[in-house]
DNA sequence: ACATCAATTAGATGCTTATCGAAATATCAA
DNA sequence: TTGATATTTCGATAAGCATCTAATTGATGT
């Protein structure tokens, strides 16, 4: 059994407004796709994020403080590097929110 | 059987980006939820969201406008009236897409 | 200790957008 | 036709945000 989440997630309007906002900016949705490509054993490092994008770093942190502040994305750090994982419970989440519109 | 379009909805990466901007503010979820509340035989009056809402009637119709022009709801007109229909077929192929990643 | 590299923070800039009031357009009723 | 009502368009304003460079923090290796 992996460590995912089983507990039902329930999302805030507060949190599926960051959650929306996160995804409408189409940088946003490619890191994040980038990112849910990998799996939990081998999680996307920051640097081989940039090498993917044409921003620079900071643009790149900022949009990664997004991704997690909308609870999309956990980190990871090791030392001065920094890996990234797709939450995938609130991404369903989400998307079960807007289904039942 | 209902008119309800039956073949695949593929959305394009311009509409996705459409559809996550009409998201991503919080009042247009809001029109979209109220839309999505009436079936296709009692579409949402125009002047019934207006009553629900407290932005000017411009606002109103520039917020309609997007979600329109992100395919997510179908405009109908009778005389002076608007009235509007969730298009459920699109934001299911927009979760669908979310779903993928 | 010092230099190097990864990532974040601070501050600035330019673009986008939510909002409004006013004007325009369109329909309907008297 | 005239007036009233529904919706859209126009123009302006203020807030938000994506992006950058420069400065900072923090970790690693020499």
């Amino acid at each position: 059994m992996s460590a995912a989440k089983r507990v039902r997630t329930e999302l805030s309007e507060e949190q599926i407004h960051l959650i929306a906002k996160a995804l409408a900016d189409p940088r946003r949705l490619e890191l994040l796709r980038q990112i849910g490509s990998c799996t939990d054993s081998t999680p996307t490092q920051c640097t081989a994020i940039r090498d993917c994008h044409p921003v620079s770093a900071a643009t790149l942190s900022h949009h990664m403080k997004e991704l997690e502040v909308a609870g999309l994305v956990r980190v990871m750090r090791e030392g001065k590097f920094a890996s990234y994982l797709l939450r995938r419970d609130v991404l369903k989440a989400y998307t079960e929110q807007l289904a039942k519109i």
